[in-house]
DNA sequence: CACATATGTAGACGGTGACTACATTGGTGC
DNA sequence: GCACCAATGTAGTCACCGTCTACATATGTG
């Protein structure tokens, strides 16, 4: 038989697809009906796996998050706390160029949140690591600095006004201008 | 004759409900129908000034960069260029307190929409005049890093991960981060 | 193998954006 | 003045959407 009954992995395909439909053609585009459609099941069978429209956007921004997170971890390893700092802040902004939509769902969706928010915690904690923050002593406004400087240049990447071309320029400059405030804390 | 035939001032009217509209139930609240409504006219009415919902959309982010303009003009007549810097960059954040979800929308508009991008571009030259930029010369990458910052630590308020009393720390350091490197531009 | 539960289906309802045809108004040229 | 026309508002309609409910089918557990 072509289509079973069930589907079997209806809520793995479900968020693969949303994360492909909003990719392509943005969050206004994405209906559930739209997706079980391509999905291939019966337009009511989503709410089978949530519990409505702004769940599954939580899903698919939780998802977001734990993949951004991954690559944002490629930057711990090395030696230097500039190289770190660069390649944390070139992984964010590549992000951005190749997923913009999904990165602004992630943060459009406030605390209060679901599933989300949990991997919004530990992205803003990896950013606290990178800036050496420890739980023995109270966090300065760097790790806001940081978060708010790599979230604004993606957010200027994704909406097309900083061009492509120099979008590595920009996050030297930031990193540069970052560099000085993070060492002075670090040695503190 | 308590409502005549004729409006007489729909569009304004349709805009001010709309702005209302958004901050106080979120830009999923806003629906044509909704406004039309609230003030008063048949449901279709506002496709007389809108061409869609977008249409409108926009035409609201467009206003809200003319409001916020405004406010970042206070910094313009201060002496110092860091009193310049802190007082725009304050008055962005308090703009983002106030008004978190028109500044979302703002900035969730794209490049290639109409009026709003129109109003966009006037922010961005605007914060390239207080960092002294000039036509006469290729404008470096600070034009692009204050606009992320402060968007960045705006997404931040608007969303409540920032918590609003540490807003102004936030802010002071940014600038402090920012301002060698203007200076530096600057006398160059 | 019975039966509870998870998963998928089908139909319905109200809300919404958008289109069309029609009604009313205000202004412009004569 | 006034005939005409563009601007503005209305009413009706359609397709699409989210969501609810009742029902059908598969799954796995005793």
């Amino acid at each position: 038989m072509p289509t079973p009954y069930h589907h079997g992995s209806l809520r793995d395909s479900l968020l693969e697809a949303g994360r492909r439909q909003l990719l392509e053609e943005g969050v206004a585009s994405l209906t559930l009906r739209g997706l079980a459609k391509r999905v291939g099941v019966s337009h009511s069978a989503p709410l089978r796996h949530f519990d409505d429209r702004d769940a599954l956007l939580d899903a698919i921004a939780a998802a977001g998050f734990a993949e951004l997170i991954s690559e944002l971890e490629s930057a711990a390893g090395l030696s230097s706390l500039r190289a770190r700092l660069t390649q944390y802040a070139r992984a964010h902004a590549r992000f951005a160029l190749e997923s913009g939509p999904l990165l602004e769902l992630m943060f459009s969706v406030g605390p209060g949140g679901g599933a989300a928010e949990e991997s919004a915690a530990r992205f803003f904690a990896l950013g606290g690591e990178l800036l050496g923050e420890r739980a023995d002593r109270e966090s300065g406004p760097l790790p806001y600095l940081l978060a708010a400087t790599l979230e604004g240049i993606g957010s200027l990447v994704a909406s097309g006004r900083l061009p492509v071309e120099r979008v590595d320029e920009v996050v030297d400059e930031a990193v540069s201008m970052l560099l000085p405030a993070v060492e002075a804390r670090l040695s503190s």
